[in-house]
DNA sequence: CTGAAAGCGCTTACAG
DNA sequence: CTGAAAGCGCTTACAG
């Protein structure tokens, strides 16, 4: 900066003028900084702008690990392309797998001077403590365990009631769902339920609006993935053993994420059962869908709005100090694909 | 830190000290400053000290986008987690799809003065220039773009030795290579050899030491993904047409990568063909292999070593002003799964 | 419209 | 062993 001062013969405040508010600078002036500026390549220096500022143009990302499931590496670089359109930098930290605590995360975080912290079904509540300490704006993406901190939510009905719906038009009556247990995910909430709950509760509710069972039998819970081992079919694989075990199994499966489908069509694979012949299967996440075998049927979310609300939020939060904690709810919706047709009859 | 020092007493520089060296400060002193650091909660601000020191801990990753293939999500990863075991946040850039350009990747890294930039895939040389001029040391991984600057790289040739010997101990005869073209991958290289030669070249010598079948038209060339439409599995979905057309097909395939298998099953699944009874199918990267239906046989690299190794280099460049550029090369190797067994008779 | 000066929070060479 | 002082590269309130 002192090179370029020197150059344009003025003082280094008139090139931060150029930079920042050029039209308080005379014309004449500006030109002879602009040209400076241009043959010394000069670019301000962001770490002594951020010591100065107090504000780093980064933000913290904790979301969970993509190998769990690769819908994270989607909605992670969603968010981070939607942070560099905003002139921000994303820092991110996985979660999930590995032994990463997220309170660590937190740590370095702050010590990095974030502008703001983005969580992904990372935030535990008591990591918000530090940060609300250290006055750094909180968003909560797909996950509200906070009360009075912006969030960014999918809501799965939409989505889940067209899956049934495409099932129940090709003529299927028994369809099992497959996901997460309430019981095993009592996620810290505000709004009393949880996504698990909710997603169950928009299965039970389209079943029954468009007649296909209402079998307690064929809903089919557990976990999504084990964190140890890093094999993410498993527990796909274990759930879609029970289903083949059933007296009366279903002819369609709608499965919590795309994860736990490959896990199916491993099974179904392995026992020399055909997709779609034998069972139709539906995902969720529209992650791997597409690249499995057969391409499956998904559920999936508007990631570039999601990533671009969740900015808005972060931004409206680090620069206006009468910001007020929103809300913000987006419609899944479904991608039909080849795994999905009429049962044998 | 002023609250810390005026709690215990004593200057900001003694806590400093305390910090960074604190055998050279008295035991009294030193404990009075510690319990004062522990009071405060106090943790220095690496922003500041970023600014201070011109190190800033962070290093810069610039890696293929994990959507277009998720083998470098895991690699990203293996690398964020070995850089924050040596005290180093990461920030990382996609390359390949979006337009998000290298050089913007590289003007970011560079504003923000991180220790180093590690390239994987992703080296431009003209990219080079700009990291020099700042003074910023640099690692390939898996990419010799550039003469005289660390890499780290990997040897396909035992993992496509280990594939072809296990499938001609199956009793298969014909065997296609599917991957990328040499002459549409005409990357910069300073060994005389890209990686798509190596391959191809590694797969011709294994084919002839163990006595399969060295024909041409089994060589199925072209390119891993298409930059648009993020549909990664289309190249492997037209090339395994391609060999369903040929007038001799083959019994077995090895292709180049994962996604490319992925490709493959999808079109013997539609073609109504079974893996493995009808085509034994081996895949590369050891990323989605475990996901597929029949899970796949894949080679894969020791990412943990890989990741470390290219700290270890970068740590090495940055803190050594006579570091001497090195190249380490690791092995790769054969997981076998259920996608391989001994040809129809 | 412009410059001199202060200061963001650290680290470290220097003097004692 | 310790403190006062300088300085990393910026930004901005202040005075003119």
């Amino acid at each position: 900066m002192g090179d370029v001062a020197r150059l344009a013969g003025v003082s280094p405040a008139t090139v931060a003028r150029v930079l920042y508010e050029p039209e308080k600078v005379a014309l004449a002036r500006r030109q002879k900084v602009q040209a400076a500026i241009e043959a010394t390549g000069y670019r301000p220096n962001v770490v002594a702008r951020g010591l100065r500022t107090s504000r780093t143009w980064k933000i913290g990302l904790i979301i969970v690990d993509g190998r769990l499931n690769p819908y994270f590496v989607n909605l992670s670089q969603a968010i981070r392309l939607a942070a560099m359109a905003e002139g921000y930098t994303a820092l991110t930290f996985q979660y999930g797998s590995a032994n990463e605590p997220v309170a660590d995360a937190v740590q370095q975080l702050i010590l990095n001077r974030v502008d703001a912290v983005i969580f992904s079904y990372a935030l535990r509540p008591e990591d918000i403590a530090p940060l609300t300490a250290a006055n750094i704006p909180v968003v909560q993406v797909e996950q509200e365990a906070i009360a009075g901190t912006d969030a960014v939510m999918c809501d799965p009905a939409p989505g889940i009631r067209a899956a049934i719906a495409h099932l129940t038009a090709l003529g299927h009556q028994r369809i099992a769902f497959m996901g997460g247990d309430p019981a095993a995910y009592a996620r810290p909430r505000v709004h009393g339920t949880t996504m698990e709950e909710e997603r169950l509760a928009a299965f039970r509710s389209a079943v029954r609006d468009l007649g296909a069972d209402s079998d307690p039998s064929l809903e089919v819970l557990g976990r999504y993935f084990t964190l140890s081992g890093l094999d993410p079919s498993k527990e796909g694989r274990a759930m879609m053993q029970r289903i083949l075990d059933m007296d009366q199994p279903p002819t369609a499966i709608l499965a919590s994420s795309d994860m736990l489908a490959a896990g199916i069509l491993q099974v179904l694979n392995a026992a020399g059962k055909s997709v779609p012949g034998d069972f139709s299967v539906i995902g969720y996440d529209d992650s791997i869908s597409s690249l499995l075998a057969p391409p499956v049927t998904s559920i999936g979310r508007p990631l570039q709005q999601i990533a671009k609300t969740t900015l808005d939020l972060a931004i409206a939060a680090i620069t206006d100090a009468d910001h007020r904690p929103m809300r913000r709810v987006f419609d899944t919706s479904l991608t039909v694909r080849a795994s999905t047709a009429a049962p044998k009859s």
